[in-house]
DNA sequence: AACGCGGATCTTTTT
DNA sequence: GATCCGCGTT
């Protein structure tokens, strides 16, 4: 039982919670995936059979940390239990039962890029391609599909009707492959559920059953939890509504915050205390996500000491912005001794990464990115699963289409007209339309089309039998890529990009070697196929980036946590990312956003680093951004923002230095001009002209890119200023009594002030004053001294 | 049947 | 700025 000593009482209360409906609300940073997995060896140790547990987690990722450490606990008894995604836990639900509801053992799945193409076919053969886009299709079928509807029975939206029409037809394609896309995954054991003989079983199969991240389940997940959970009612279900992220994909957070709805019974648990970030971190991740409405109120605390202020660099553009980055990173590698993988770069879309990257190799720092197009998007694994999957079953009309004629075999849009057509006429598959061809069936095929058509059927069939004489996945992968011809294809090519594609099949391959020797040479093809379908783009990089400076979105970033963060493009219009959807509320999208940004800020333990760019080009274009509103919130004490460059000697690889010193006050930016004539100091929100006052605070500390960066950041320079600073307990009663608009207070930095306003839960409150001399800032409610009442 | 060009679209986030 | 798609040319 050692390992339940380091726990604190609340993690002690949910780890050793006994029978019956759980919820632990988590906090960032609070120990939860500690809890958890503690909680299920707890649950082992008291004698639960491990095969009658079932732990859900969201990611791949989260589902091997767990399986590690309980592995670490418990030894041998972690491999009996069921740990995974949701759609890996149901896919291997598919794989025993599947049968009952009439799917393939062999059963594949579509991915987005399969959707896709299907539809895209499907609305051409319908005349209908101009009219809507096939991706517009495929949103609307998941979102329907993540809600648990059904698409055929859209209306009213836009292109509902052309759904009505393609859907079924969707969907007859997908059961003719024997193929199901991710949604469906979901649904069929749903359906599965629902059936007479498997539907008991599985209601009852599990004694004991844990859900991660809750508040990201949707409608259907919360279904599936409650047919499992349902009977035994050992539920325990872990989140955190603060963290919810995911609401684009069908998420409820509701889902966590109404467990007590469906389970009035539960227990409660509130994690609260952060172990992961500094106080100022903390302070300024809770007064941002203050600002939204309708959250279950936490108040995250610490132990840990005050730490650097954040720090905002604002540049010209992205590229100053990834220069900025790779110096700083240099520079804390220098003044701290810090390792490149303590860093992690976060930005909120794929497309910054590519300004990013370029510097990181610029200035030679050691990169990993996270969650790349995904190897298993690549065209040449694409190519090699699909010679896999027609050899699994003939009726994959897709994979025929995709590889009939790659490499090329002189296999054209004529011949293959000719083929499809027969295809439809008889309703047979395209494999078994091109035999008939070679046959002679199809009156139009020339004698050359034919031998073509005959040589790649004999491939095919080859491969078949390569198969059924007991091929390992790798000895079957290694003769497609030999026999199809696209070993030679790429030799030949004689580039770097072909050379490349050939390394990712061979690393296909040794995939493929890893899985059989991990199924003793048992697992079948389908088994791989499904394995590789599930794998995401995020998981692969389990690589644990030794040494290297890890890339990635914000969503990526979710669960994990880096001594320092680098979080870039803190623009609105980026991040925030508002745009106008049709089927989302504005305002709700705002608040993920706000979300969002507590993830983010939160993965920072020691120091975070904010930084934005003046101008940025989208799409080939100049777009010119202001801060990100999120600066507006986080209190000025909290927020320290470096001197601009005025010149920046030595280029990349030189240690040129910026200049410092004082630093040069900040020339009016354009929109000042208007604003200039608004009263100051009226009550409002701040605006980006008035907070960037802050700018000229000189003896904030100066968080040098280069190698002098330690002497330059005075140690802790909020706490020290701060007078007797308590600790959190010991505030509690006076927080109550808030301080009010109006309120003359003193400030240990800013001096005597007047509150104009006050926002956010009293145990964060913060409260925009303007100072006598400092000007408006915003600030943390528990800095201030009152002197007056209003 | 292979290749090259122009145009549209993409960029929010993923199992 | 990249990629995908359809169209026209060889």
């Amino acid at each position: 039982m050692h390992s339940l000593e380091r726990l604190n009482a609340e993690q002690r209360r949910a780890v050793e919670y006994g029978d019956g409906p759980l919820m632990v609300l988590a906090g960032a940073g609070t120990g939860k995936t500690r809890v958890l997995v503690n909680r299920i060896a707890h649950l082992v140790r008291r004698g639960v059979d491990p095969r009658e547990i079932l732990a859900v987690t969201f990611t791949n990722k989260a589902a091997g940390e767990m399986r590690e450490r309980l592995n670490d606990l418990l030894g041998i008894a972690a491999h009996r239990m069921w740990i995974g995604t949701f759609h890996a836990t149901c896919a291997r639900l598919l794989r025993l039962h599947g049968e009952h509801i009439g799917l393939s053992r062999n059963f594949t799945i579509f991915d987005d890029d399969d959707q896709k193409r299907l539809i895209n076919s499907l609305l051409k053969d319908a005349g209908l391609d101009d009219q809507v886009r096939a991706r517009t299709l495929v949103s609307q079928i998941d979102r329907m599909k993540n809600r648990g509807d059904n698409p055929a029975d859209a209306v009213g939206g836009f292109g509902d009707d052309v759904l009505r029409l393609i859907y079924p037809q969707y969907q007859k394609r997908l059961a003719q492959e024997e193929a199901v896309d991710f949604n469906d995954i979901l649904l069929k054991v749903l359906d599965l559920a629902a059936h007479p003989e498997v539907g008991p079983h599985l209601a009852t199969r599990f004694h004991h059953v844990l859900v991660d991240e809750f508040q990201d389940t949707n409608l259907v997940q919360y279904q599936l939890v409650k047919c499992m959970a349902d009977t035994h009612r050992n539920l325990t279900v872990v989140g955190d509504d603060d963290q919810s992220i995911y609401s684009w994909r069908g998420a409820e957070p509701r889902n966590l915050l109404e467990f007590d709805r469906d389970y009035p019974d539960a227990a409660i648990v509130k994690l609260e205390q952060n172990y992961r970030s500094t106080q100022t971190i903390l302070d300024a991740a809770n007064a941002v996500i203050a600002c939204n409405r309708n959250r279950h109120e936490k108040a995250l605390w610490t132990e840990s000491a005050a730490g650097e202020p954040l720090l905002w660099e604002e540049s010209d553009n992205e590229r100053d912005e990834a220069e900025f980055v790779a110096r700083a990173i240099k520079g804390l590698v220098e003044a701290e001794g810090r390792d490149y993988s303590d860093m992690a770069i976060l930005y909120r879309t794929r497309a910054q990464s590519r300004a990013l990257e370029e510097e990181m190799r610029h200035y030679r720092i050691d990169y990993r990115l996270v969650g790349d197009v995904s190897f298993f998007q690549r065209r040449e694994i694409k190519d090699g699963l699909a010679y896999l999957r027609l050899v699994l079953h003939a009726g994959a009309d897709s994979c025929f289409e995709r590889i009939v004629n790659v490499p090329a075999r002189g296999i054209g849009k004529t011949t293959l007209g000719r083929v499809r057509e027969h295809a439809r006429r008889t309703g047979m598959c395209l494999l078994d339309a091109a035999r008939a061809g070679v046959r002679g069936d199809i009156g139009s095929l020339g004698a050359g089309a034919r031998k073509k058509l005959a040589r790649f059927i004999q491939l095919i069939d080859g491969l078949r039998d390569v198969s059924a004489a007991g091929a390992s996945v790798a000895e079957f992968l290694v003769q497609v890529v030999e026999r199809s011809g696209y070993r030679d294809w790429l030799e030949s090519e004689n580039t770097l990009e072909a050379q490349g594609r050939l390394e990712n099949l061979a690393q296909l391959v040794s995939m493929a070697s890893d899985f059989d020797e991990e199924s003793d040479g048992e697992g079948t093809l389908a088994e791989f196929d499904v394995r590789v379908s599930l794998s995401s783009s995020v998981d692969e990089s389990d690589g644990r980036g030794e040494g290297a400076v890890t890339l990635m979105t914000i969503h990526a970033a979710k669960g994990l946590e880096f001594p320092v963060v680098f979080l870039c493009g803190m623009e609105d219009g980026l991040f925030p990312s508002v745009r106008e959807r049709e089927h989302s509320d504005v305002q709700d999208a705002m608040d993920e956003e706000y979300r969002l940004a507590y993830v983010a800020m939160t993965r920072a333990r020691e120091r975070l680093v904010l930084t934005s760019a003046r101008m940025r080009r989208v799409w080939g274009e100049s777009k010119f951004n202001r801060p990100s509103r999120f600066f507006s919130h986080i209190p000025s004490e909290c927020l320290a923002v470096r001197a601009r460059p005025v010149s920046l000697d030595g280029g990349p690889g030189g240690h040129g230095s910026y200049s410092r010193g004082a630093p040069e006050p900040r020339p009016p930016r354009r929109r000042s001009a208007h604003s200039a004539g608004r009263a100051r100091g009226r009550v409002r929100q701040v605006d980006h002209d008035e907070f960037d006052q802050r700018t000229y605070e000189d003896d904030v500390p100066a968080f040098d890119a280069d190698a002098d960066m330690a002497q330059v950041a005075p140690p802790s320079a909020a706490g020290r200023r701060r007078p007797g600073r308590r600790s959190r307990r010991q505030r509690g009663s006076e927080d109550s009594a808030g301080l009010a608009a109006g309120s003359v207070v003193v400030h240990a930095t800013f001096g005597a002030g007047r509150v104009l306003e006050a926002s956010g839960p009293s145990g964060s409150r913060r409260l925009l004053i303007n100072f006598d001399d400092a000007g408006l800032k915003t600030v943390l409610e528990r800095f201030v001294e009152p002197v007056a009442s209003p």
